[in-house]
DNA sequence: ATCCCAACGTTGGGGAGACCAACGATAACG
DNA sequence: CGTTATCGTTGGTCTCCCCAACGTTGGGAT
């Protein structure tokens, strides 16, 4: 008897439901992240960056939901493996500018396999069609709690 | 410009739309629950015994998904505030029976309405069918993840 | 032009949540 | 009997998320 049913009360809240499913997700991701010395940020930040191109550290931040004083460890690890390049803002000396290099673009090629094959072992016990309506209704609730 | 749309491959990706909209729902509850000295621990805990009826430390912390040596500090706090108390057991002297109290069970329908008064913010944007989606989807990606 | 306010990167810290290892005590099972 | 397992408890760690403050710089108001 490893684990047992949950009162129903919390099987049908929502916020916790949410809470629990969170957890293997973040797990499954994170370890299979770690096993490159990668973190979920990383993945973030990488994204942003290849998608919007250069942008100041605070920028990154509200693209992906990190804290400016979070982003600064961030930057320092993709910096020091070479995935992105750090340089002063010459049009605006409080920026930097963060750049994704080649390296930190392959690198990101393989975060999202691994990032993809977590998806796969969490959404597992959904159709095709179920996962794309989580994904529908879990980006309402989003786009709900951020802007305002 | 508060907040800026993420990256489409974070936008799709389950597992981040997750930790997103699971952000806002832990908000939402702890900061309503701080309100009257509680926590989201208390209320699953209480939540089990009243749904189970007494039990031991560890068999709530299986119902309610809350590790044994967390279970410590939320029944210490609930027995201080008297709304569980907690005995050896007479059959098995390993364990502690922990029974909820009338007041216990007041306090829980005072916790009930903040809860759902938390769920009716989290889930604003959604329909009344979408919302009993989202629980049936997120209960397999739970049930799934809980005892295989 | 000067003053005030906003934004930037950075440092430091705090609090919650989840997990893990170990211990002594007790129970269950070979 | 000896071994293994479970219980409550203590203590610790790690990640995530958030906040406050600082010096620096930019932009806007009067």
């Amino acid at each position: 008897m490893e684990s047992a049913s949950a009162p129903a009360r919390l099987r049908a809240l929502p916020s916790w439901l949410l809470n629990q499913s969170a957890r293997p997700a973040q797990h499954l991701v994170s370890e299979g992240l770690r096993a490159v010395g990668a973190q979920r940020y990383h993945y973030s930040v990488l994204a942003a960056l290849d998608e919007f191109g250069p942008a100041s550290q605070a920028a990154l931040g509200r693209r992906s939901g990190i804290d400016r004083s979070d982003m600064v460890a961030v930057v320092n690890d993709l910096t020091a493996q070479g995935s992105v390049s750090r340089q002063p803002d010459a049009t605006d000396r409080r920026r930097n500018v963060v750049t994704i290099t080649p390296a930190g673009h392959r690198h990101l090629q393989a975060l999202d396999d691994i990032v993809n094959g977590a998806q796969r072992d969490l959404l597992a016990p959904l159709s095709t069609d179920e996962r794309a309506e989580l994904v529908r209704l879990l980006g309402k609730i989003v786009d709900h709690h951020a802007g305002g």
